[in-house]
DNA sequence: CCGGTTGGTTAATGGTGGTTAACCAGACGG
DNA sequence: CCGTCTGGTTAACCACCATTAACCAACCGG
């Protein structure tokens, strides 16, 4: 299990979710891994446990990153059901929770996009506990997303909030599929886009 | 090459897709394809040069029907670029090209999500050829959007109008993730939400 | 009745890939 | 000075896989 983070670790982390995300988990050896950090092959054996051991850190990563930004960008708010004023849903300055969760989730994707790629494709190439676990955390963060629409969409039941939810990850994380532009106006667009796709006017 | 589809060929050709979209292109064998269609193994080099053609097989019949029903969608539309009255985009009726397009491509999305997994994810594992043939029909595919967009949004350059379409994608494709809700109510939401995203109020 | 095409089969082959084994240089506390 | 981690190395192993070869049953036009 290992799970402290050494500086090494971090690297081939890094660079793995590059590779996975350019050739699929299937299509990248662990030779290929090792020769992208600089040491051959079975060196790798002495951080993971072996080339799942990798994805699964890798997920388990990035689905805690998102997780924990969520959760601290909607402290305060979470839980309190009483307050019906929309202005009011998430701290007290004149953004609402959503609006933060949006630049923030935009963000996320337009830095790393691999770690989006990656996250979105290849979990099902775990095995039975770390997929549990990255599971977990990727509800979790689609719930805190839930949780912030809700006061803008009351016209939509929990199951139709979260499909709408993930409706706007996959407009967000698009990014991967198109860097013509320079990334401010990516960001402006998608940021734009998700906004009015989550709280039409 | 064998250009010819018999029904042989297009059922392989479905559930490979299915196969493709569930474990990706190299966490499949052509034992896995070759059993799920009922024959085993090299059976399959009766009808394919091999395991990458059946991939561009997918990828190019993909990428085929979504272009030819853009297509004759907007047909009629294209080319004139006289016509600044946003209403009428497209034929005659009430609805723009816009929204058809839209309507269309989420029906496709939600009947075949295969397709469009596979189609967004694995062209990476195409040969040169294969790979150029599926990408001029994708270009031409985001084009026929692009200018169905045009009259909606003059403040976008046609950049940023590509980088807006291929985002509206990324929302209708997410269907695959979460399939939760009622058909309808999935193509309702989702429908309401690109509109919204691409033309706000 | 027959020769060839169609669509299968199983066996063989060559390459690749994950993992393990055995070994080794250096840092480092005592 | 010395034992012991730490993080490497290369060689070996075995499984799996794409592809080819050789062979065969069934159909079918003439």
């Amino acid at each position: 299990m290992t799970p402290v983070q050494t500086p090494r670790r971090l690297q081939i982390l890094d660079t793995a979710a590059e590779l996975f995300a350019a050739r699929g988990f299937h299509g990248v050896s662990v030779g290929d891994i090792g020769a992208a950090v600089g040491i051959s092959g079975p060196a790798l054996y002495k951080h993971f446990a072996g080339k799942q051991d990798i994805l699964g850190a890798c997920l388990l990563h990035a689905s805690e990153q998102l997780l924990e930004g969520a959760r601290e960008l909607t402290a305060g708010a979470a839980g309190r059901s009483g307050s019906n004023d929309p202005d009011d849903t998430g701290k007290g300055s004149g953004d609402t929770a959503l609006t933060r969760l949006i630049a923030f989730h935009t963000d996320f994707a337009l830095t790393q996009p691999a770690l989006i790629v990656v996250q979105e494709r290849e979990w099902g190439a775990l095995g039975e506990a770390a997929r549990a676990a990255v599971r977990e955390r990727q509800l979790a963060y689609i719930e805190v997303w839930t949780r912030a629409l809700a006061p803008h969409r009351p016209d939509l039941a929990p199951p139709e909030a979260r499909a709408a939810v993930q409706a706007a990850f996959g407009l967000l994380n698009s990014t991967p599929h198109s860097a013509r532009i320079s990334r401010t106006t990516m960001r402006d667009l998608l940021i734009g886009m998700a906004e009015s796709a989550l709280t039409p006017t």
